[in-house]
DNA sequence: GTAACGCTTCGATCATGATCGAAATGTTCA
DNA sequence: TGAACATTTCGATCATGATCGAAGCGTTAC
């Protein structure tokens, strides 16, 4: 029996040495970043570091990007995010109920960017607030934004259209490994993202792919969304 | 910066061994099987399917039930098999598309289970064919069946309505690794499989989970679906 | 040109874990 | 109780691949 089971094998084996969980992890908010930063997150030295990201480039997980002196590794394609998101739900399952649950880093779990909607308390916070006003529905499956959701994210001066070509879906749902919910994903929660961003509500972290929640944010999350955060 | 890259690495080492991928790879279509089938399918001693059967309901990636002198492993939850989805895509997808693509087991191709719903050739023909007909709005992310849908399943027999307490989703895609187009998953998806092997349209085969297509079930999937198969 | 810097290649070492034979355990049935 | 069978445990062996020091390559800036 001829099957994918392989090629199955050779892709975990990939991602089943922890400096390259590491980096893989590092990579999931979508952004590019040096060889030298990478090695720093995996806790190993440039030259092992640089023989981990070829091998994870040979495999197509990943794409590089010179510029100056400097390579610059993002993932290859969503569907890498998306793979890894499945992978990380699994294993923030702890298989020892009994055992107390593998410790996250607070910042990590407070507000973090998972590709490129908000994810952490902030993004289930953010996603709760918008179902309790009706604005969404949302199943671990698939998710809707109603007409009252649509009218909300424009009054915040969003634009949903779909840019051409694209086949994103509007709304669907990311099951967050460390709150073990579900949130908004999707354009729509790429969009919010975008606005906190832009807003200055949050603002990326220096180091690791957790945000920070600034001042301005704390309000605008809970008096605009009206979210318990 | 303490994440879940470790519980992600040490997750990944599970399904890195070729005799557990194909372990897990045959028990996606959901059934229950015995340590000896499984260490047949790993192509291992029973000794060793052992070991790696323990280490993988250790990890509380599979469930074991006893009945009498036998053993029976299943996937411990719906969420692995969902996480194993999302790996044969990326798994699935070709690193070096100058070399001819990994050989897939003919049947396998043509037809099989996947978890709950058909695969292969055959579940990509009847997606493609209810969309044809505006029973069906499938994207990579997110699907939709319609009036005209729910009439159809209907008039084939089949109850939409979802159990109590279940919050599974009507209607989504899964992406096909073989076929890498999304087909009809969720319980719409569940119910046509079922249909399909209580009209003894389809069969399973004793080994794998590839399935066989019946005479009078080629003529059903054509006659009642307007599949191309 | 040359120095500085980021990154990669090479080579040797070392640790982890997959494997199976032999033997033990446990279940059913007579 | 004993025989047959499925599965697991134990123990020893062996292969794979992660690691880093040293050296080399390529780009930029002066």
């Amino acid at each position: 029996m001829q099957t994918i089971a392989p090629e199955l094998a050779e892709l975990a084996a990939l991602i089943a040495d922890p400096g390259r969980a590491s980096i893989l992890s590092r990579l999931m908010d979508g952004r590019a970043q040096t060889a030298s930063e990478l090695a720093r997150v995996a806790c190993v030295t440039p030259q092992t570091a640089s023989w981990h990201l070829s091998r994870l480039v040979e495999r197509a997980l990943l794409r590089v990007e010179r510029r100056g002196p400097r390579r610059f590794y993002r993932l290859a394609t969503p569907l890498v995010a998306q793979m890894l998101e499945g992978m990380m739900t699994v294993a923030a399952i702890d298989p020892h109920p009994a055992r107390p649950p593998p410790r996250i880093d607070p910042e990590m779990r407070r507000a973090r960017t998972c590709y490129d909607h908000l994810a952490g308390e902030l993004g289930v916070a953010v996603t709760d607030a918008m179902r309790e006003h009706g604005h969404l529905h949302l199943d671990p499956e698939a998710g809707e934004l109603t007409a009252s959701g649509r009218a909300f994210l424009r009054d915040l001066g969003i634009d949903l259209r779909a840019p051409a070509r694209s086949r994103r879906l509007l709304c669907r749902p990311c099951l967050d490994w460390s709150e073990r919910r579900p949130h908004l994903a999707g354009r729509a929660g790429a969009a919010v993202a975008d606005l906190a961003l832009q807003q200055d509500w949050i603002r990326r972290r220096p180091q690791g792919r957790s945000v920070e929640i600034t001042e301005t944010g704390l309000v605008a999350f809970r008096d605009l969304f009206d979210a318990r955060i």
